[in-house]
DNA sequence: GCTAAGGTGTACCGATCTGTTCATTTGGTC
DNA sequence: GACCAAATGAACAGATCGGTACACCTTAGC
């Protein structure tokens, strides 16, 4: 019980900013959005940013907890997991709340390098990357972490491309890639 | 002589936001680092909103005309032109100005699909597709939408990548990687 | 029934935001 | 030199920003 108005906090915030973006979300719309009051805000959080933080430690968590079960459900093997990675993409994009990378976002607001939510973005890209390289590497693919960076490159591009909306499949068609990528390095 | 002041702006204005975002970015701070008068601003634009919007213009004009040069120069057949364009992504990441792709960054923050800056920003992303399918097809390459679009997610994706930096040569791996799919599609 | 902690509501602070007003100054043209 | 458009500086509105102060209320455990 003791932490779940502070729970409720930060999910509700993490919500928010990921649809309204970070400056342009104040203190006062989250606390007409939560309902919770501002003085409890600030007495879990010192300032905006520390909420901000902990929005983006939440959105990693659900993300990367979300999407590694999904994978699992639809695949076993590595290079099957890795393709399947372009599946989840899809569930994600066709969701009705779908609004870009949360990360890709922040980067952008927060562009000094040496700011602690640039700096967190950095980070979660990098345990991204990882991710990605421990899949390539026990399928056994030639060139593992230029071939994870190159799968990483084509995520990010189907991202930026559904969050456009130029294209009607962009995760069919970065899976496709993805494909070609694989079998070329098998 | 007339339009010089105005141009001025516009081009400081564009640097500026580049570099520090939007929202982030007043007016005041703008007035200091170009040396125009507020007033003057305000004759020239109605409200900020209007000067992002002509920023945003320069920098597709400028941005185009330079990488089309460069393009250009690289190459002369149109598949050649295609690699080349990663080329010309690897100088623009080694530029120190660099920090992302200012369209990535207008549509994050103003996410609203029927704001100005948002629609511009799926404009000048549409134009940039269509450029890549005319050299698609130019080259007499297979499935040109796809590919065009699939060429376009590796550029995205690089650009992503080398803003985050998790990558010595995001640029030369997003060119393996299409001259893969491009050699495919041959 | 008391205490203590956590939550609430509201008013407020100084700073900053976009945008305006107005009197003054500049520079080129007849 | 007179004229006029353009640019300037600086003060100012009204709103909103992040953050604080303070008095009050709820709830649980002893």
């Amino acid at each position: 019980m003791r932490k779940n108005k502070r729970d409720e906090l930060v999910q509700q915030a993490m919500e928010t900013f990921y649809r309204n973006g970070f400056h342009a979300t104040g203190m006062d719309m989250l606390v007409a959005e939560s309902g919770i009051s501002k003085t409890s805000m600030y007495k879990h959080f010192k300032s905006k940013d520390e909420l901000i933080l902990a929005a983006l430690k939440l959105r990693e968590e659900q993300f990367h907890s979300w999407s590694a079960q999904r994978v699992a459900e639809l695949a076993s093997e590595p290079r099957d997991q890795l393709l399947a990675l372009f599946d989840v993409l899809d569930e994600w994009f066709k969701e009705d709340t779908f609004k870009s990378c949360m990360f890709i976002k922040a980067s952008s607001e927060y562009p000094e390098p040496d700011h602690p939510i640039h700096q967190q973005t950095v980070e979660q890209r990098n345990a991204m990357y990882k991710g990605v390289l421990t899949l390539v590497e026990a399928a056994g693919l030639k060139n593992p972490e230029a071939l994870a960076r190159q799968l990483l490159m084509l995520q990010e591009g189907a991202i930026i491309t559904a969050h456009f909306g130029n294209s009607k499949d962009p995760a069919g068609e970065a899976k496709q890639a993805a494909k070609a990528l694989i079998d070329a390095a098998s």
